[in-house]
DNA sequence: TAACTTCATGTAATATTATTTCAAAAAAAT
DNA sequence: ATTTTTTTGAAATAATATTACATGAAGTTA
């Protein structure tokens, strides 16, 4: 399918500082101009935004298409589309159906932020991470530990080694003997939490992986650790649904990297998982004779 | 507009009858899969269709295209102009770009058809129910034990009492207890996991009002409890990713039914989730000093 | 029904377009 | 200042779209 919910656009805009410089010229033009890009061939791109052809076709790469073709639809798809859905203040005495639609609105608003800004290269690496651990930590407190046992439950049916312990010390102790290469996740959306911060500071000293789980933008946890994930951060003043919409934003996150998980050995994957169902499907079984 | 910006796939069904034979076999094949054949080569249309390559560009100048680069434009403009968004299937050797889109699209999807058969007049009423209760009681197994866990996150932070046992015994005990009034919340997306229906039966039994929260369809669960909450029921035969999708359905459900809730007495419940804020706030200050 | 005409069709040749390779240039690192 | 790495575009190659054309089917006329 492709970039079929759009928001190329917006990817372009993010990746651009990443970019060398003469792919920067061919996403300069494509933002400037992606109407007539549309339809245009790579030489004549080239030409136009005074590169070469060959720098047109490592752009779409770069952006994360297959190849110059996909930028087309890509773009095709977006202008289409046009942007629907934004963020909307919860009101009082709202009638229930309104309600309705703007929670609705406010969490796709807030799922196509975080895609809009997601690194891909950032997950597959952290995917790697995960691949290679011999055992994963996760953490977070209140709404964050959802997402921690999300993970754990996750990973546990792909045969991983996964703690999503409550208890700090018991958490410290397992953490203090863990192999060479296992992963320690700290999941804080306001990146703020204190424990978490702790957590992360230790695991980095007993020479585990870190990965940190936040919402965007600097802070000491995403910079002291290995990794960083980010969600969207959503205009919190405004919207006071707003732990709504980015626990929606943090389980996201979490899906995405659990399936580019499973496809680092997407057979190997797809056996444990059926393993995993096939035992749950035994159990029922086994209790009902 | 220009080319191609129109409803492509509505003027093919228009010209279908004026085609020759072997053109209209390749109408017939773009309007079955148009999301795949926006990605095609001439040549693998022209296979897949059972006609020829020749005939494939020919039936794109009969609908009044220039070429057949210009068809792959069109659909794609075409498919994000109508439905945004639907079931996608996650492949093998899949590019994570492509994935992340994916699975944005079938999240979406499944909140999108979870509003389109949510009951709000329902929703009303489990409100108002949790409302009166002297407590609450949610339970669910896996991946509904975390929507179990957020609504007692949730509950919590508005001042009720709620709890979300993972212990079946004592959760039989509290509700063995329970005041009249109280509420038992009944989790599984499947509607078939034998412990929550046993624990429904038990709640019945004990004169609490039950409410069930499954996957869209009538079962034994749904049909005995008091009252039903559904979510939308994702193609799980076509969908790998179903856990994931219907997750963010029920988690979605919880949001509506909380703000639902807090609205019933907005003064109130903002003056307890204030609270809630500051006691976690002064909790850090104190272990600051 | 045979002979002719028209039109539809797929194959193969050709033209166009996309992609890769590679050597040179530029930028970083040492 | 020298080496290494990265970036870059020209040119070669691969892939893809388009066209030309021969063949055969369907229709028409005698």
């Amino acid at each position: 399918m492709g970039v079929g919910v759009g928001q190329i656009l917006s990817r372009i805009e993010n990746v651009l500082p990443k970019l060398t410089k003469s792919e920067q010229k061919v996403a300069r033009f494509v933002l400037e101009a992606p109407d007539e890009a549309m339809f245009m061939s790579v030489q004549e791109m080239a030409s136009r935004s005074l590169s070469s052809s060959a720098s047109v076709v490592r752009f779409c790469r770069s952006i994360g298409l297959k190849g110059f073709p996909e930028l087309k639809v890509a773009l095709s798809a977006d202008l289409a589309q046009g942007q629907k859905t934004g963020y909307f203040d919860l009101n009082k005495n709202e009638n229930t159906t309104v309600l309705v639609d703007k929670i609705l609105s406010n969490v796709i608003q807030s799922l196509k932020d975080t895609v809009g800004q997601l690194d891909v290269e950032m997950i597959e690496k952290v995917a790697h991470s995960l691949y290679k651990a011999p055992v994963i930590f996760a953490y977070g407190i209140g709404a964050s530990a959802l997402v921690a046992e999300d993970i754990a439950q996750k990973w546990l049916r792909m045969g991983k080694n996964v703690y999503a312990f409550h208890d700090i010390h018991v958490l410290t102790m397992s953490m203090a003997n863990a192999p060479k290469g296992s992963v320690f996740i700290g999941i804080s959306y306001s990146a703020a939490t204190k424990e978490v911060l702790q957590l992360m500071k230790f695991a980095q000293k007993s020479g585990l992986t870190t990965v940190s789980f936040t919402g965007f933008g600097r802070s000491e946890l995403s910079d002291i650790s290995d990794f960083n994930l980010f969600t969207s951060l959503a205009p919190e003043a405004k919207v006071r649904s707003a732990a709504t919409s980015s626990k929606h934003s943090q389980f996201f996150v979490v899906d995405v990297l659990y399936y580019a998980y499973a496809s680092i050995n997407i057979n190997d994957s797809i056996d444990k998982i059926t393993r995993t169902r096939k035992a749950t499907n035994e159990l029922k079984n086994l209790s009902e004779t």
